[in-house]
DNA sequence: GCTGATGCGTC
DNA sequence: GTCGGAC
DNA sequence: GTCCGACGACGCATCAGC
């Protein structure tokens, strides 16, 4: 397939209305893409297709990065466009339109121009050609590497046509923007390769139609047990490529011989924020856990077989019964973690006796096991060097709370309580407290228990309910307190992208620094200021102390008034980012201020909400850094 | 060798 | 992670 | 309900550049 096209298709498919509209326009896309494939001996396009939609090279269990950020992907389309054109201009121009894509198609590289290249077909690039040229971009590194993968990507968005840079540069960053996610493709495979027409093979997918058409507007045709297959698929194999790829060539009965293996992760159940009282309501007794301030881990281990190896569980090994595979992390995107916490594999490796897929959450600890800061967590979970001096500094606890394989038995289909008692069985020690209550006061019982124990809040889960990977429903609601709130002042924003091209998308916020113990934070000193008044490190105006950005719960609508009334007011303006001053106070939710290194407060807040603009405040009644400081529990 | 910039993946 | 908007 | 895409702070790894 041309990339062209595929451009093309894509810019067409981000124009329709409706997700019926938009899954029949992937679909035909992917039935086309997987032509090539089937039926002419070339390449097969599908997988690479099915991967670039989602705006990924690569996917997701695969711990391969592109490594090409805005930053270098600026000064890629920067040189395409010409001896002219520096990264700042690039900034510049997408401050004014907000789009990456829309930047690297304006500037016109010049690539395959009209239907110039008809016959010649000089240099068009093709998907395949595309896949494989980002792939050998992937895999620079070492000395002079950074400048390679600029040279790559110039070199591409010199052969591209306006439509093909833009999906380029929107596909390295990974931003995609055309309203085509996992759902959407996920019901677009069964569309394209599952419906009665299309279907590959003869197994009879039922025909739980959606009976007659009602006439107006197209339908999606594909049975609900085909969906329900890709579903599955997808959740056990977390490769959209793949699956794509078999349901096209094996039908439905192929993507059901995909299951559950030891040593390949599965997608994370997650959980809805919600109540005591949705959960009474929903699920009548209710299972209690507490909600770590920790890191998804997914546990997989078979001990018994050969020398256990170590081996890596590559994709396609056989992996079945009598294979060996010592203790294997996987974060909740499926990487690789094991090495990074030593501890916890011995800790399994001591107790665990039979093969077994276990979930659960690793928290940092203090010696007394309490639980520390989620940053302390941050400090070990990727951690590549130095892995055994910081095992000594910051202590790892595994709490296990799920098991979704024993010892041969699958067991995503038996309710929790069932699991439960497996998990019981094999970690006693490491698996996490299940409690059922049946009234709103003992749920508040466990939830007090849980805060004063220093732990984020509760889950509440139907203790009936399978285990669905990937699903965040409403089986599992998760419960933290209300958020505290701060009256801060706007010093600066930044421009918005996609859908915030002309408002503003970001707001800096900061607190008053009064003049008691204004010394305290390096660099912060007003002797360290420039002439205008703002120090090039730290962009807060003298008196203020930055402690954070805020970008979401704002409506469009009071977004696009926030612009209009603070746009007057910029005092200074780089690429994307301005400053005001201090005039707004604005009211903003988050969950816990922690110690920042980024921010001149010395504080920052974790998960900022806007709430709403005190119209009531002036700056002189914002909240201080004294308060934050308070509210820190640093006074 | 060290520092800052950049990117990635955790929440 | 949070949130708003579209369906 | 579900999906999608606007965005937050943080710490580690890596590379460029001094």
């Amino acid at each position: 397939m041309e990339f062209a096209a595929l451009a093309e298709r894509a810019e067409r498919v981000a124009a329709h209305d409706g997700d019926i509209e938009t899954t029949l326009a992937v679909a035909d896309l992917l039935a086309d893409a997987g032509d090539g494939g089937a039926n002419h001996g070339s390449t097969d396009d599908l997988p690479v297709v099915v991967r670039f939609l989602l705006g990924r090279v690569f996917p997701a269990h695969d711990t391969r990065t592109l490594d090409v950020g805005p930053a270098l992907c600026r000064e890629a389309i920067a040189r395409a466009a010409g001896p002219n054109v520096d990264a700042a201009d690039v900034e510049d121009r997408l401050a004014e339109r907000g789009e990456i894509g829309a930047v690297a198609a304006a500037y016109d590289f010049g690539g395959q121009r009209g239907l110039a290249a008809f016959g010649s077909g000089r240099d068009a690039l093709t998907v395949a050609a595309l896949d494989e040229e980002l792939r050998n971009l992937a895999a620079a590194s070492g000395d002079g590497s950074e400048s390679r993968k600029r040279d790559a990507l110039f070199g591409l968005f010199t052969r591209c046509s306006p439509s093909e840079a833009a999906f380029l540069a929107r596909l390295v960053l990974g931003e995609m923007r055309l309203g085509v996610g996992e759902g959407t493709v996920r019901d677009a495979i069964a569309e394209a390769f599952l419906t009665s027409e299309t279907a590959h093979d003869g197994a009879e997918s039922g025909d739980d139609d959606d009976g007659p058409a009602d006439g107006d507007g197209p339908e999606l045709t594909a049975p609900d047990d085909a969906v329900a297959a890709v579903e599955r698929a997808l959740q056990v194999t977390n490769d959209y490529g793949r699956v794509a790829v078999r349901a096209r060539d094996e039908g439905i009965a192929g993507l059901r011989e995909e299951s559950l293996r030891v040593g390949r992760p599965v997608q994370a159940m997650l959980a809805q924020a919600g109540t005591a009282t949705d959960a009474l309501d929903a699920f009548g007794e209710v299972a209690v856990e507490t909600k770590f301030d920790g890191a998804r881990v997914q546990v997989h281990y078979a001990p018994h077989g050969a020398e256990a190896d170590d081996g890596v569980p590559d994709g396609d090994a056989p992996g079945g019964e009598g294979t060996a595979l010592g203790p294997r992390l996987y974060s909740r995107n499926m990487d690789d973690v094991t090495d990074a916490l030593p501890e916890i594999v011995e800790f399994v490796a001591d107790r665990v006796d039979a093969p077994v897929i276990l979930d659960g959450e690793v928290v940092a600890v203090d010696d007394d096991g309490d639980p520390l800061p989620f940053q302390e967590v941050l400090r070990r979970f990727r951690r590549k060097h130095d892995i055994d001096r910081m095992r000594e500094a910051v202590s790892l606890r595994l709490h296990a709370f799920d098991c979704l394989h024993a010892d041969g038995d699958d067991l995503l289909d038996e309710p929790l309580t069932a699991r439960h008692e497996r998990l019981h069985e094999f970690l006693p020690d490491a698996a996490a407290d299940l409690t059922v209550a049946a009234d709103t006061d003992s749920i508040a019982a466990e939830e007090r228990a849980a805060l004063d124990a220093g732990h984020e809040g509760v889950m509440l889960k139907n203790p009936d309910a399978a285990y669905t990977p990937g699903d965040r429903g409403r089986d599992w609601l998760k419960r933290k307190p209300d958020v505290e709130t701060l009256d801060a002042v706007v010093v600066g924003a930044e421009w918005g992208e996609g859908r915030r091209a002309e408002l503003f998308g970001t707001f800096l916020l900061a607190v008053r620094e009064g003049d008691e113990s204004a010394a305290q934070n390096a660099g912060n000193d007003a002797a360290d200021r420039d002439a205008g008044g703002r120090d090039a490190d730290d962009p807060a105006p003298p008196g203020y102390a930055t402690v954070g950005k805020v970008a979401t719960g704002i409506t469009d609508e009071t977004l696009a008034d926030l612009t209009e009334r603070l746009e007057p007011h910029v005092v200074d303006e780089t690429g994307t980012t301005v400053s005001f001053d201090p005039e707004l106070v604005v009211e903003v939710g988050y969950e816990e201020i922690q110690t920042s290194p980024t921010y001149s407060a010395g504080y920052a807040l974790r998960f900022p909400r806007f709430v709403g603009v005190r119209e009531d405040k002036g700056v002189d009644d914002a909240d201080s850094l004294a308060r934050v400081r308070r509210f820190a529990g640093d006074d």
